[in-house]
DNA sequence: CGCCGAGTTGAACTGAATCAAGAAACGTGG
DNA sequence: CCACGTTTCTTGATTCAGTTCAACTCGGCG
């Protein structure tokens, strides 16, 4: 609960009776390693934040996965256009290591926006984050080569690297398995 | 600002006063055809409302330029990373039609969701809409192939294709004009 | 009328996809 | 704790879409 509150400091001023009743509004989840958080057709009816493990979004594509994000420890995440739209998600969600989860349901969500103050403004904080993540993630995908893409999670994740098997990373990065063998190869 | 105000209304109840509270924070600007809106380097000052005209935003890849989005009129629109972390922007924007705009200034907006009692609830849901639109930017540029995405947007957005030079477009869908050439001569 | 940028077309090249097979790592039950 | 079987990773050969470099056409505008 101690990274959530700092979560929530960071991004602006709480008193103690908000931060509780925000506590109160979630619920402790856990997952074993390569279970399912969310199937893609399902309404997501949850924003979580990760107390621990490590969290893969992907959608399929013809016979195949392909992974378009990774959460770690200390994040929030959701199948955010399904939770905000209340339409199906077209991401699925799994745990990828032993996962423990707080999750907010929409409903919890809508009580907190009403009754909090700053509840609006951490809202609004978390999706412009989210926004700038994704700003940044689409000029990765239209300008660096899959090469590219590689060296920069090496440099500034290499978290991402040691703890996410080659072949979803590859499909991260927008290549096969079989090509990012390779690249790492060239590259060593 | 018949425009705006249908705009606001959709997101939020708000008042007369309020509208004219945040009108009175905006300020009207013209640009000419092909004329700059911001530079690479400079910190983005402004979120934007376009009353009329098209709005490209592009960033530069060795000597060729990638254009990223295209803007049209009724939508709010900034170098958001640059305008919410106060830091140079990577984005160039540019005004490829005759535009007329509205802008808010950085500390206008902040006045605004100091003011406005649904200010931070606006600017949430404009953010938490901006998100889920580059999820499915990102999801476009890792599922389909240059072709795919050039049929979407002949299917979803005919006015692109109507207004939108091929030079622009086809970095937009991750391939040179060349190959776009090529794309749309192997459909026809 | 001539120029210039946008779009088209051609030819050679390249990085990644695909299909296929072998090697290494993993976990699962005995 | 080892042995087996499955999954993951690697490597090879072929194919293909897109890049690059280059030349040519078209249309608008000075």
């Amino acid at each position: 609960m101690q990274l959530i509150k700092d979560y929530l400091k960071k991004l602006a001023p709480i008193s103690e009776e908000e931060t509780d009743f925000f506590f109160s509004m979630m619920g402790k989840k856990v997952f074993k390693k390569g279970s399912l958080i969310l199937t893609a057709g399902k309404v997501e009816n949850h924003i979580y934040f990760i107390e621990s493990g490590i969290v893969r979004f992907w959608i399929d594509k013809d016979e195949k996965e392909i992974s378009s994000a990774f959460v770690f420890e200390g994040s929030f995440f959701s199948s955010y256009p399904s939770f905000l739209t209340r339409k199906a998600s077209i991401w699925n969600i799994q745990a990828i290591t032993p996962t423990v989860l707080w999750s907010i349901s929409y409903s919890n969500l809508q009580q907190i926006y009403k009754q909090i103050s700053v509840g609006e403004k951490i809202g609004r904080l978390v999706a412009e984050h989210l926004a700038i993540m994704l700003f940044y993630r689409e000029t990765s995908l239209l300008r660096e080569t899959p090469e590219e893409r590689y060296l920069m999670l090496f440099s500034e994740h290499p978290r991402f690297l040691q703890s996410i098997p080659l072949k979803y990373l590859a499909s991260y990065i927008g290549v096969t398995p079989q090509a990012l063998s390779r690249i790492r190869k060239r590259i060593s």
